[in-house]
DNA sequence: CCGTTAACCTGAGAGC
DNA sequence: TGCTCTCAGGTTAACG
């Protein structure tokens, strides 16, 4: 579910929220995620102050300050965190996230802070997981942040050697560059009027430029808009992400190009098991 | 090392 | 109404 955009608005929302408050309860009522929430969680957050929220490629780290361990959520495909006022349930801005109607059923963890605030880890699929950061290895093996400025050109022509694959296939390898998933590569590829197809040992150094710039305009956009809710809840409230209604291909097979001037209808195939969608009239660098 | 596939889960929507 | 089928914002172990 979400990528780099929906978890660095749901990093900002949280850092206003929960910053430099204590955790007083913390309530797991099914430990089962991806990995089993590690036995000594509660105990371990309880009276633990907020000192930082940090973001990861898709992954939020909870910082407690220094020497002490952090914690580390992934919210898999279907992973959400809200904020409610555990009296009144007035929604808090945590992010588009946060929603009254969401089923209960799912909320998985709920974390109990002093500012009369509770944080809910709510996931139907089960897909996401809170882990202690330093057992997370797996974390090691991620490449840049999209930007930071070690994704550059010769960081792509150096990685891409001797590879082959396609670019949508590229974009999506977090040990390439971490945090792009299935929505915003096929966003940033289409913004590089690029076949998703296209062999990365075909790149040209436009194209490698093309991929920097779009990869940071399309993220930036989806940021600021608050990230992508491509779920429709019953009722809406004024926090979901806008980002889905720029979407210019994502979802959008049968339908016609938006790109200026472009009289292309738009294809689906299947990349590595993961929809894509592409205009084969435009993206053709 | 590389690239591909299956598996982990639940729910929504389509088609019958 | 209900059944079956497919698909969904991700990651990773296992395989050839």
């Amino acid at each position: 579910m979400p990528e780099l955009p929906e978890v660095e608005v749901l990093k900002r929302s949280l850092s206003k929220n929960i910053k430099s408050k204590k955790i007083i309860k913390i309530k797991i009522n099914n430990p089962n995620l991806r990995y089993k929430i590690p036995k000594n969680l509660s105990k371990y957050l309880k009276n633990k102050v907020v000192k930082n929220i940090l973001r990861i490629s898709k992954y939020l780290i909870i910082d407690f300050g220094v020497n002490k361990k952090k914690l580390l959520i992934h919210l898999g495909m279907s992973g959400t965190i809200h904020l409610v006022k555990k009296n009144n349930k007035f929604n808090t801005n945590a992010s588009f996230y946060s929603h009254l109607d969401l089923p209960t059923k799912h909320n998985h963890v709920e974390i109990f802070l002093n500012n009369n605030l509770k944080l809910i880890y709510n996931d139907p699929r089960r897909f996401g997981f809170f882990k202690f950061l330093d057992e997370y290895f797996m974390i090691n093996n991620l490449g840049p942040d999209p930007f930071n400025k070690e994704f550059n050109y010769n960081y792509i022509k150096n990685y891409i050697k001797n590879k082959k694959k396609n670019l949508k296939i590229l974009l999506m390898d977090q040990k390439f560059v971490s945090g792009i998933g299935n929505i915003y590569a096929n966003e940033i590829i289409f913004n590089c009027k690029i076949n998703p197809t296209k062999n990365i040992s075909k790149l040209t150094s436009k194209n490698i430029y093309d991929i920097i710039k779009n990869t940071k305009k399309v993220l930036k956009k989806a940021i600021y808009l608050g990230g992508s809710s491509i779920q429709n809840f019953s009722k809406t409230n004024g926090e979901l992400g806008n980002f889905q209604q720029e979407f210019m291909v994502y979802g959008r097979n049968n339908k016609k190009c938006l790109r200026n001037n472009c009289k292309g209808i738009l294809k689906k195939v299947t990349i590595s098991n993961r929809s894509t969608f592409f205009c084969p009239i435009c993206q053709i660098n």
